[in-house]
DNA sequence: CGGATTGTTGATAAAGTTCAAACACGGTGG
DNA sequence: CCACCGTGTTTGAACTTTATCAACAATCCG
């Protein structure tokens, strides 16, 4: 089995279970853009490590409208959620061409059997995921459209940062703008006057899948951004 | 130590799960209404179980501007996730007199070194509460002001159904319009219509902390309520 | 080429916010 | 006892934000 990177958020776990995390790693498996990896419901018994490319979460409502719940970058695990809950609510699907390490569940719960310590930083890696769901809530109920999508873009740029995949300018987010629009929660179209202000007041653009940051102290004033949420652990300066 | 009630959430741990962690409670906290337990970043070392009474989460934003992030019936773990993350990115407050059964972490360790399942079942209650995280980004961002405070509603009569705190019609609810408004990312006047709205429509009165259902056909249609997010495991209908 | 998806703009409608005022209620201090 | 204050509820009106509808250009793909 190839060496993984220890990039993102598994960069949180002690690097003694990340070693024996690897050595359960089942296979590496190669998805295409825009494909279900997981639908609603299905029952699971291996969650996916995102290694390469960007994933969404969503889930859809009764009148068939979808809203994402949640964007994963590498280093993410995708679906560690369905270890303890054996089935998920909700679909996960590929943005770009994705590569994911598959672990089988049978040897993560082996894993947690024998470490208590490392079933809790397995654990506290989905409660990391629980926080930026409230955060989430937290963007939809109390923020703007500006402020909301800002916000958002403040996130997902420092995530990307802390797996390597930005330059503190420019980031790959191969987000369409009806994507966006269920990120949000706004129409499509409004979602696209959003972008022209933020674009307007020289804050950033976003444009063929490529998030251009111009002002980030602007970004992160117009859309109340602190990190706190995310439990970093070590400086973002410091590099992870 | 007195015996705890295994309802609600806690219904679905294994009984003998149950039983060991009844063993592991430390002390039984009396709290008033709208009280604080925890303040947001605060280090904890015991986590809570509801016995009594209702609790809310919420997240403060720079503006000051306050949004709640859940609510908590009895049987729920409130911060059980502060056991992986030692400290929470919320505050934690009472909504009426509340009782609530503190595990001190170090024990709820050494039970989870004990029984990998156990370690499993402690976690999968707290990824049904992201789940429900999940939903409630769901709601914010795809239900208009009615559908989400009707969907809201519904979960919450649900909710208290499966820990004995509802007869199928009235449900003590004990939030006040503007706290209703930080529920749902709404201003105070638009709740006090909605709720108008529902009233009109016959399908719901709100009034003094108690919801009374009075079409709730008509309330899950109109809130587009589809409970599969709660990963329920017994009938409702069965009791709990 | 033709069709589908994406991005952009304008006009109009709807939803929700803000401001303001009135009323009820419980507590508090004179 | 009453006056007063803060909080919660309700309603009206003006205003802002966002959605919807419609049209069109650009791009990608078969």
């Amino acid at each position: 089995m190839q060496k993984l990177t220890r990039t993102g958020m598994v960069h949180r776990l002690p690097e003694p279970l990340w070693d024996r995390l690897q050595a359960l790693c089942e296979r590496i498996d190669t998805l295409p853009p825009r494909a279900v990896m997981t639908h609603a419901g299905a029952l699971l018994d291996h969650s996916a490590l995102l290694i390469d490319g960007l994933m969404v979460r969503h889930v859809t409502g009764g009148g068939g409208n979808r809203q994402m719940v949640s964007l994963q970058v590498p280093g993410d695990f995708v679906d560690l959620h369905a270890l303890p809950l054996g089935r998920l609510d909700h679909d996960v699907l590929t943005l770009d061409a994705c590569r994911v390490a598959l672990f089988p569940h049978a040897a993560l719960r082996r894993l947690m059997a024998e470490s208590e310590e490392d079933a809790r930083a397995m654990w506290a890696l989905t409660m990391i995921d629980a926080s930026i769901h409230r955060h989430w809530t937290f963007r939809m109920g109390s923020l703007r459209a500006m402020a909301g999508l800002a916000n958002f873009l403040c996130e997902t740029a420092l995530r990307l940062d802390l797996c390597g995949r930005g330059d503190g300018e420019r980031y790959p987010i191969p987000l369409t703008q009806p994507e966006l629009a269920d990120v949000c929660g706004m129409s499509v179209v409004h979602i696209g006057r959003v972008l022209r202000d933020l674009r307007e007041a020289g804050m950033c653009t976003l444009r063929e899948g490529v998030l251009t940051i111009r002002d980030r102290a602007a970004l992160e004033k117009a859309g109340n951004f602190d990190p706190g949420y995310l439990y970093l652990p070590w400086d973002p300066e410091a590099g992870g």
